[in-house]
DNA sequence: GCCCAGGCACATG
DNA sequence: CATGTGCATGGG
């Protein structure tokens, strides 16, 4: 008999109860970076993603998801890919278990490819704080009503607004870029073919879009193709991989390195080292990052 | 005032 | 291919 309950998922009508949630953290998944939409009450969260809001509630042995679209957040939230063997392999393999458990409970979301890559154009250069405002303040102004809360816009609707808007809501220089790539994808620029590519040819295609280079590209590639073999190396993942190997090398090289030594595990290594990074916390596993 | 934030576009060697 | 520079904005 196994010491402990194993994770166990309840579908409903009115949203997802999730007993035993120990792959399952509602702040690690929220505020590890991935997803900008969502807001800290004092006893719940609330989410939106695309046109779809839930409500999710934390306990002790179990987390609530309340929504009325339970199939959509099931598949957002990734709850069909069993992350406990992924965990034991990042653990025992790589020697990780310092940031898998500081992290506990990180899903990867299946986000919708265009609300990801806006998402992650207002991100370039830029602090969490402030992209999430310049997200909302978008969503506010060009986003359907669905009664309480604004949809993502749409490709179009933003295709159609004037390059002043951007600026208004504190895009700063990217105003252009992402009028640009609505403008480039509401045109047709395809979304869908991006599956039919392995991970470096979709990188160099989504880098034609205006404000999407190489980090940005892996982002969009991890957080709504769930591409898990690409690592996206911003200032934090520098900084720690610089800090583990005393001295500088280009994010270029950093990248290679780090999709080298993780493989298929990439993405996910790349979101615990962030997570744990930006919270502060000075890395004693420095051996298990650096090259060898 | 300076430095930094989930970097990128563009120009130049 | 590699390196350098300018860039909006707000917080520390």
């Amino acid at each position: 008999m196994p010491s402990e309950k194993s994770m166990e998922i309840i579908t409903d009508a009115d949203g997802i109860t999730i007993n035993n949630p120990l792959t399952f953290n509602p702040k690690h998944i929220l505020e590890c970076g991935q997803v900008f939409r969502y807001y800290d009450h004092n006893n719940h969260y609330d989410l939106i993603a695309g046109d779809k809001m839930c409500r999710i509630y934390t306990n002790e042995d179990f987390v609530r998801i309340k929504t009325e679209h339970p199939l959509f957040f099931t598949d957002y939230f990734d709850l069909s890919t069993d992350y406990q063997s992924i965990i034991n392999i990042l653990n025992q393999d790589y020697g990780l278990a310092e940031i898998t458990q500081f992290g506990h409970g990180i899903r990867i979301l299946r986000q919708e490819p265009f609300e990801t890559i806006i998402s992650f154009i207002i991100s370039a250069n830029n602090n969490i704080k402030r992209i999430q405002g310049i997200i909302e303040r978008l969503c506010d102004k060009l986003g359907e009503d669905r009664g309480g809360y604004h949809a993502f816009p749409s490709p179009y609707t933003m295709a159609n607004a004037p390059l002043d808007f951007y600026i208004g809501i504190g895009a700063g220089y990217r105003a252009e870029y992402i009028l640009k790539t609505a403008k480039m994808i509401s045109d047709g620029f395809s979304l869908d073919i991006i599956n039919q590519m392995p991970s470096d040819e979709a990188k160099k295609y989504l880098a034609r879009l205006s404000g999407v280079g190489p980090k940005v590209a892996d982002c969009i590639l991890l957080f709504a193709y769930h591409r898990t073999d690409v690592f996206p190396v911003d200032t934090w993942i520098a900084k720690v991989y610089n800090e583990a190997c005393g001295h500088c090398a280009d994010r270029n090289m950093i990248g290679k390195y780090l999709l080298e030594r993780y493989g298929n595990l990439s993405g996910y290594v790349q979101q615990y080292l962030f997570y744990y990074k930006r919270e502060n916390r000075n890395l004693s596993i420095k051996a298990q990052i650096r090259p060898s």
